[in-house]
DNA sequence: CTTAGTGAATGGTACTACCAATCACTGAAC
DNA sequence: GTTCAGTGATTGGTAGTACCATTCACTAAG
């Protein structure tokens, strides 16, 4: 007869758990925003313990799929942006990622995203990347927001291209890149960045999909060329290498 | 005096320990391949409970930094590529990617991906895919592999483009797309996938970067339309949805 | 109607016990 | 000396219990 029937194999219980939510996600059953049931009784639901389940749970949650809070409960994230980031703050580290490999990447996508945005940007799209170049101007005397202002100028543009594959991407590669324009902002000129900015906007306004994708290598190959120039090669190293220790300690250890 | 002193607010630990290895990592503590302590040491040291060390440790293996082998130990793995594979299957299941997205993102980055390996290959990068392509012919007749050899093509012309940023992430973008053509590979023309996989060879083979960008965008627009056509909108959906199934089920629940 | 309080529900951690797979070591057989 | 079987310690995987801190809904007092 069979050799194997209900065996069913003890193991990786939690694994499996990982794939029954994807399913019920799937499936409807689970809609985001909802709220699951609570641990014990979900344990008790799939026949499991309440150890294995709450690694699975801990997982998802730290992907962003859902969102645990105590004495409240468990529930279902609605898109999840955040949900690559962990995983490449990790890839950074183990595959020595560096800063001009981050870069390239950018300039491979956002020409060809900026592009895309000039031509589908609707009336609303302009006025709203008016309003982040605006707020840029006001804080150009001040780096940090000035740096943040920044990167929100081109997470606008991500958004208005349409393509959440690229945008929910390149978001952790932003976040990345954001960290060591922290530590170099002091050196960059607020003026020539945000006129090479305006460059991206007028083209976009004209619709001119050349025009914006041009003006974006002009801006990301500026932008590379000053952080390189900022940063020597030992110490830009030092600063990836670096880039989690902001992340919460283990004080006690 | 301070309002919190040791506190150390006794939430969190699981993400606290996830920190600490990125840190270990990034200070080299940790080496790609080398073994961790065993997890009732490491619980120890760490003063906290196996439990939530486990915690921990199960989503450093679901995002691939970490393997875990029973009655061995636990070990850091090498480069990652599956790190964002699992993160990226709940996203587009969250939000509700469509198949069009995910080719649109193909579209905006792999044309520009392989006009920079027109540029950067190597005698030997032009052998390897000389090799990939005949594999691909002589699998014109068995579409699973056939499409298998597809993929294997422009992951071969990702590593070629020497960014890996953009190789990991399009790793599992590659792996959805995958999934949907080996339903309708039936459908597909060999000879006319091969003819436009040419044309691109060629590009590299001159180093013609704009050429390359060319036939890129007119092989994946080629391909998209096809797809497109054989899968109904209704049919497309319904496969998205199921995308997941075919992982691991929990056949007791 | 507002506010303070009370108790149940919930996630977070700790700890123990046991299982199954693996590995290194030992000793017998060739 | 070499090989192979066995044995025991080590290790990850799961189950289960107990307790804590937070949150929330419900209640009663103002």
């Amino acid at each position: 007869m069979a050799s194997k029937l209900p065996v069913v194999s003890k193991y990786d219980v939690t694994g499996r758990l990982i794939s029954v939510f994807k399913n019920l996600i799937s499936e409807g059953a689970l809609i985001p925003g909802g709220r699951l049931p609570a641990e014990r009784d979900l344990a008790d639901t799939f026949g499991v313990s309440r150890s294995s389940l709450r690694q699975a749970l801990k997982v998802l949650e730290t992907m962003g799929v859902i969102s645990q809070r105590v004495g409240d409960g468990t529930y279902l994230n609605a898109g999840a942006p955040s949900i690559l980031s962990e995983s490449m703050e990790f890839l950074i580290l183990l595959d020595g990622i560096s800063f001009y490999e981050l870069m390239e990447a950018r300039l491979i996508v956002e020409p060809e995203l900026v592009a895309r945005a000039a031509i589908r940007a609707t009336a609303d799209d302009l006025v709203e990347l008016g309003a982040v170049h605006a707020s840029m101007e006001q804080s150009r005397n001040d780096s940090p927001s000035f740096v943040e202002a920044d990167l929100l100028f081109h997470r606008t543009l991500f958004r208005i291209s349409g393509n959440r594959v690229c945008s929910v991407m390149f978001t952790v590669v932003h976040q990345s890149v954001h960290k060591l324009m922290a530590v170099t902002a002091a050196l960059v000129d607020p003026e020539h960045t945000l006129m090479l900015h305006r460059r991206i906007i007028t083209a976009i306004r004209k619709g001119d999909a050349h025009e914006a994708r041009r003006r974006m290598v002009e801006h990301l190959q500026d932008a590379t060329s000053l952080l390189a120039k900022t940063a020597a090669k030992q110490t830009e190293t030092r600063l990836l290498t670096r880039l989690s220790t902001l992340a919460a300690q283990m004080d006690d250890l």
